[in-house]
DNA sequence: AAGACGAGTGCGCAGATGAGCGGATGCCCG
DNA sequence: CGGGCATCCGCTCATCTGCGCACTCGTCTT
């Protein structure tokens, strides 16, 4: 666009937009016709210098959205708006509202739902209204029984979700993460336990989220894994856990010993499923939801525009980026 | 408005402004009809869900002037849009830059323009074209011989003025404020500073901008006043300076021993004139526009849409305000 | 040098949109 | 219980606006 056409445009939005004249009017005071007055706006809407921002807490970026979902080969999506949020606390309730509301407007509804757990699905089911299923049935897919806190927020979960849709609730109140794998495999044969982990493989929709790797992994907190196991992992390429199993940015777990003993929901089941419902919020995690979608990990996102953002610029242009800063 | 119909209002503008579909296919898809789409539409932007910005160096905040102008009686008025500055700088330039325009544009040409100095007009007369009038006289109307400083940016200022504009100017090569009232009485008298001084006071149209009351003035940094000195004058209430005279909240000079020993132009002079253009940009200078917009010292305010706003903060509720938190 | 080409411009028209209006609905108070 | 009142809703109509098309003008190519 021409510099004084270009000015013509910020004066003639400045009418349009802000005084609310016709594009007549404005083509009167400018001295222009009122065709050029309206390609003059739609120049300056395509160049960014009229920018149309929906502020609310339940907006959603329907650009981003498509945009990830076509990149991605998603069969659905959801990218709830950052415009106006003071904290990171704020962003992830916004996210989990907008999972919510997802949950809740499911058509078909799922029979059975298999849930892992953890800081973001805690808000998530906070977030559900009551009745916003018709007895659903609520299956945990992973282990969580709490190490360190008094009582458990794992399940508290997948019973709150089954409470508030008349549903019941499936619950595992087993460790996420056992110290022997023979442990573990006599975990698995118990009759009840198998009960749960076979519904669990049986459900019709999956809902999870993905923790960071790092010190202030839910996994850490819970007493299962030490900061400096973490670091390891890391060391060993995990970007983040997903259903308590530590993933590298390819989707497969990074340790199969420490796999072998985590008990839960398979990846494999996770990437079989028709609809896997990942709810991914918040700067860290912006490499676990590369990882979830780049790998089929789920079939459904629900994130914040910052993770669309960082999931839509491309990771190779960002490597030619980082190899540049390290030549110069 | 309801909060089931701000959900769909919200739906409605992303559908409506990121999606571009028209209303009636938005009420198709909603099941609503495509006039209580058009009065949802028109609810978000009164009420700001739906946020309209226009983000460029020359945007100007049309709403805000009109409001501004009506309120305190102006001639005329410009605010420009501090949308997207990231730096004080900038946000200066952009002032800066909106009062050249707004000279440039000024019809009647004034044939002789009084101008003050200081870094904002220094702003000012740089980002004048060449040409922006056809032989203006330019007379500095206030003594600004920096007394730290090599060479004399203060009448530079007028120089430049004159200059881009092919016409002549006329400087005070004097200081800003004497030690003593008598020498200053004697300087008046000399025949070329009187000459200047008086077409100072015949000048069809002053352009000036405002100094705050602080250690970083101005007229600290020229070496006419100490820090200590400044502090006085904010006891004594003082807000800021205009054209080399501190004034308080009620635009009169607080320190009339001072005032009579500073050259220039005298604030009646400023106040009786049909066209006194001010230029005051800045988080610090909300309380001089205050005083300048609220004693008729300028029939032209030049700012930023922050100082707008500060502005438009009733100072009555500001108080009442602060009476409450005081109270609580 | 002449014609082809593309960008920019003005215009007609169909579709989209906003203002005003009468009727329906729901609520409050007598 | 019923009338008055306010709000909301759907509609008509006039206006506004985006799209496609023909035209002009300057530039580049052959």
């Amino acid at each position: 666009m021409n510099s004084s056409d270009e000015l013509l445009a910020v004066r003639a939005a400045e009418l349009y937009y802000d005084e609310g004249r016709t594009q007549d009017e404005i083509g009167a005071a400018l001295h222009i016709t009122r065709w050029k007055v309206g390609r003059l706006l739609a120049q300056a809407r395509a160049a960014g210098i009229v920018r149309i921002e929906i502020v609310h807490p339940r907006a959603r970026r329907v650009l981003a959205e498509q945009a990830v979902k076509k990149r991605f080969g998603l069969k659905d999506i959801v990218v709830a708006s950052s415009a106006g949020v003071s904290s990171p606390e704020e962003l992830q309730r916004r996210v989990a509202q907008a999972a919510a509301d997802y949950l809740t407007a499911l058509r078909p509804a799922p029979q059975t739902l298999g849930v892992s757990w953890g800081r973001t699905l805690h808000d998530v089911a906070a977030c559900l209204p009551r009745g916003w299923a018709h007895g659903v049935g609520v299956v945990q897919i992973n282990g969580g029984l709490s190490l360190t806190k008094y009582g458990d927020t794992a399940s508290a979960t997948a019973l709150v979700m089954a409470q508030k849709a008349a549903g019941s609730a499936h619950v595992l109140p087993i460790p996420a993460i056992l110290e022997h794998t023979a442990t573990k495999r006599s975990i698995e044969r118990d009759r009840a336990i198998a009960g749960v982990l076979d519904r669990a493989a049986h459900a019709e929709a999956y809902l999870f989220s993905a923790g960071v790797a790092g010190a202030d992994s839910a996994l850490v907190h819970s007493g299962y894994l030490t900061p400096s196991d973490v670091e390891t992992l890391v060391c060993k390429g995990a970007v983040g856990d997903v259903v308590g199993r530590f993933i590298g940015a390819d989707g497969a777990p990074v340790d199969s010993e420490l796999d072998s003993r985590t008990v839960g929901l398979s990846l494999e089941r996770l990437k079989a499923s028709e609809t896997a419902i990942a709810v991914v919020a918040g700067e860290g995690k912006h490499e676990v939801a590369r990882a979830l979608v780049t790998n089929s990990l789920c079939t459904v996102l629900i994130t914040d525009d910052q993770t669309a953002a960082a999931l839509l610029d491309d990771p190779v242009a960002v490597t030619a980026a980082a190899f540049t800063e390290e030549a110069s």
